[in-house]
DNA sequence: TTGTACGCGTTATCAT
DNA sequence: ATGATAACGCGTACAA
């Protein structure tokens, strides 16, 4: 069967390719008259210009990368939805949001920004978490590709950070203030093995954490802080089974690494008949959707991701179309809500 | 800043820009030291090929299209994980997976499927739950682009569903046997407005429900049967209220509206104090993530996801490298999961 | 409005 | 056995 292409449309419309092209483009030199025929042969004919053709002459990819860590995290996969979200919204680059994902290597990471960049893969790229090198960057801006980045900021870059010391700040004060005597953490990696990548968000919730507690005066050592990898719901149970190990008598948690291992904390301390939060108080973060399901509701740090996707989109577009002519960084504020485990 | 193109990499090599193409594609028709030479200056340069250009040429465009309703259904979302997953498991694809949405109007459904088709935006398409017109299949086929549909069985596509008729089958037939009396349905609507699109599950869930409770003897009427629109867990709480009206003594709800609209369910009769399972047993359908972490655990339908999105990815990349030579039709039967919501 | 150069690889055909 | 030449894919945009 053969294909149809702006030829064979010019051809029955008695015009030449360049004017099926710009009535397709909306341009307003074109007669009316010869405008209404070659669009009703379009639809007649069902023709849709190829989309790699188009691209390729127009000098653009009309998508945006969104590059982050592997991870099953509902952070990251909510950040991407919240981007999305405010594409169709706004009725732009609907299907141009392309997820691509390192596995927290650096060697990938760094390829994968260049391949992006120099394949033209897309007009602009959002980074989450990640830290591109000073290498990259100085790449990017001779080659004039807008690179937002969330969670880092870094010049050369546009950026968006939440305020991650105040939401571990906040936490850990309203703990304290409760009358919480062991109060524990459990973090991201702070240090992570050669070759990995750091991940900010992690040092600056400890940090909040360790002054909120030293400047209200509160005991804690090393050993109040557990660390885990994935983020994931099995590792809170382990974080739990560690804490009462180390420390009988813990009576707080501030789960910095999420809700989700927040949950996996509850469940296991649900297993043990560990009353929350008469026993033992939880904060998680994030604000994942089902932590205001859960029984007991979670008190968890919220991170405005819908703000942070909408931002970083529209950065990311205002940037590609030339309308942003300095550096953009903002920092978002987080909110502590409390519910039933606090 | 200029860019690099293969012609560069062909200059500064000494050789043509056919073997440079030929190298960097693997052909075997190259002397190594010319390869060994070729790949040095590529590196040296930071040459990657032009990703519309390389697609124009290739007349392909390495992508599946990934076709749904835009709801935030966790069942949707979970299914395109699945399918990238397994994308990214075989390590084909891996950014290819284009999400497409419509807003389940026919019009834009089928406006939707000529374009991906037309345009050659996606080498495959993947359809869930949407029914594609015969008309779109037809000219699926003679443009030899292969089309599988999830939850639906046409000819002249392939076809991956689950039994829902059984799935909701086993799910009443469970809360019969433990001597409820009065069980009520949530389903998604079985009629749903003009130019809407209908979801088959739905009516075959119904008919599951419908021909258990009578094949058992027991008792309903349409009464019992409350249906809700987009899938969320606000509609789950009115169907609760609704049903509390209706049918003062209702002892059992089979949510196969899906697992966020039975927390729903459960958030409310938490509310009003009734006990869960005692005074009213609770199934739900998807058995997603949050299901098991409930207090108390939800019990739930599942649908086994992960082998669907294999499943799917798999016969489309079978299929778009020509190793399919008939339609494949595959049926898979959902797992009830019993916790203590029963 | 039109003719045509252009964007950038790929691949079939030809040459050594 | 290797590599070069040139046609091709399909729109876009500028000069005429």
């Amino acid at each position: 069967m053969k294909k149809i292409t702006i030829k064979d449309i010019a051809k029955k419309a008695g015009v030449s390719k360049a004017t099926v092209s710009m009535v397709l483009n909306n341009y307003d030199r074109i007669a009316d008259e010869t405008r209404e025929k070659v669009l009703s042969i379009v639809k007649e004919m069902n023709y849709y210009p190829h989309e790699s053709a188009r691209l390729l002459a127009k000098k653009k990819s009309e998508a945006i990368a969104f590059v982050s860590a592997r991870f099953a995290a509902p952070f990251i996969s909510n950040i991407l939805d919240a981007i999305e979200q405010r594409a169709f919204n706004i009725n732009k680059y609907i299907h141009g949001i392309i997820p691509f994902s390192t596995r927290n290597e650096k060697e990938v990471k760094e390829e994968l920004l260049r391949k992006i960049l120099y394949s033209r893969k897309a007009d602009a790229v959002i980074v989450l978490t990640l830290k591109p090198s000073e290498e990259i960057i100085k790449e990017y801006n001779q080659r004039k590709l807008p690179i937002i980045l969330i969670e880092n900021e870094m010049s050369g870059t546009h950026s968006i950070r939440v305020n991650n010391y105040n939401g571990a700040y906040m936490a850990t004060e309203h703990l304290i203030k409760k009358a919480r005597k062991n109060i524990c953490l459990i973090n991201g990696i702070t240090h992570p093995p050669e070759n990995f990548d750091i991940n900010p968000t992690a040092i600056e919730r400890k940090k909040g954490f360790e002054d909120a507690m030293r400047n209200l005066n509160v005991n804690y050592s090393e050993k109040n802080i557990e660390y885990i990898e994935n983020y994931t719901f099995e590792e809170g149970k382990i974080a739990l089974d560690n804490f009462l190990k180390k420390i009988p008598d813990i009576d707080a948690i501030f789960c910095a690494a999420g809700d989700l291992v927040a949950m996996g904390v509850i469940k296991r301390a649900q297993e043990f008949g560990i009353k929350i939060p008469d026993d033992l108080a939880i904060i998680g973060y994030d604000d994942i959707m089902a932590a205001k399901l859960l029984n007991p509701p979670l008190s968890s740090v919220r991170q405005p991701i819908e703000e942070i996707g909408k931002l970083a989109f529209d950065i990311a577009v205002d940037s590609m179309e030339g309308r942003l002519k300095e550096e953009k960084h903002i920092t978002i504020e987080p909110e502590l809500i409390l519910r039933a485990t606090t």
